[in-house]
DNA sequence: TATTGTTATACTCTATAACTATA
DNA sequence: TATAGTTATAGAGTATAACAATA
């Protein structure tokens, strides 16, 4: 301040947050959480589909055909929410959506070959977004950054829907 | 599948995300980073203030009066993001922008008394925020954790302008 | 009357572009 | 012509509410 040059020293005008920032283990996760976020929403974009597809995809090929309800209830989305992503999954055959003869309410949704071809291809680009975010981390310091994680969000469980994929 | 009872087992019908989610570490890290980021602005919110009012605050504590140019940088938010934040602080008495006489396009911004009351304030919340989130880690794995975090952090430090706050 | 899937609407966030005043 | 701050606009993302078919 007082009689520094206002000139901006071209080069070293480095934007660094605030200590009191780089300090809070929140904050850290907020940012880091949208970086991730950011780079996944990318690294899926060329295929057309996003983190949400590859999550609803991975649901029905661990679970038997389910509901609309059921499948929004567990990966935390809006009902609404789904509707749009399993109209794109079934246009492009990954899906199938038919009628429950017990309920004619309710839509079981099922994968179709394609739908597990598909999977896998979105399985490769989830492990190469994990290999470029966490490239600073060693295996084993990896795996403690996951048990810590698994740690926050079995406690965390009980919070109302998300819908970060 | 095949002939199990499709009546749903009324309370075992558990909202559990697939395997494959909470396996990834990625995932994890989005999901919590915006429970994170919900949470904060929950507790925030009674104040009428934000995590980035608190970042802007922050940030003058530490620095002398910057530009609003560099202020933008340092917390990697838009310049025009920041006007409105700005705007809302300096209403409350809380920052004070004046002309840089030596180039009169510039505010320089500093912190008021005032100001410096309400970034205790806010610090406070910050706490408690951070203690009911890491709750579930005793403090040598909130240490490990934060320690992950930075080494993240600096690694993907060179990226645009984020503002997660 | 309640529930499933659907459609429509609104609201928050953030990113982009356009404008002014100074340089 | 370029830059600092400002204003305005538009786009994603998400949450809420209303609706038709079925129970």
């Amino acid at each position: 301040m007082t009689t520094t040059d206002p000139q901006v020293p071209p080069v070293l005008a480095l934007a660094r947050p605030p200590k009191e920032l780089r300090s809070s283990t929140a904050h850290l996760l907020k940012r880091f959480g949208s970086v991730v976020k950011e780079r996944s929403a990318a690294a899926y974009e060329p295929t057309g589909f996003s983190p949400y597809h590859h999550a609803v995809l991975a649901l029905l090929d661990e679970e038997p055909p389910e509901t609309q309800a059921m499948i929004a209830d567990a990966l935390g989305y809006d009902r609404s929410h789904l509707v749009g992503l399993l109209d794109e999954l079934e246009e492009r055959g990954l899906i199938e959506r038919r009628r429950d003869p017990s309920d004619r309410r309710r839509h079981l949704v099922s994968l179709t070959a394609e739908g597990k071809r598909t999977l896998k291809r979105l399985r490769t680009i989830a492990k190469s977004v994990d290999a470029e975010l966490f490239a600073p981390l060693d295996p084993e310091q990896r795996e403690t950054l996951h048990a810590l994680l698994v740690l926050l969000a079995n406690h965390h469980e009980s919070r109302r829907h998300a819908g970060t994929s």
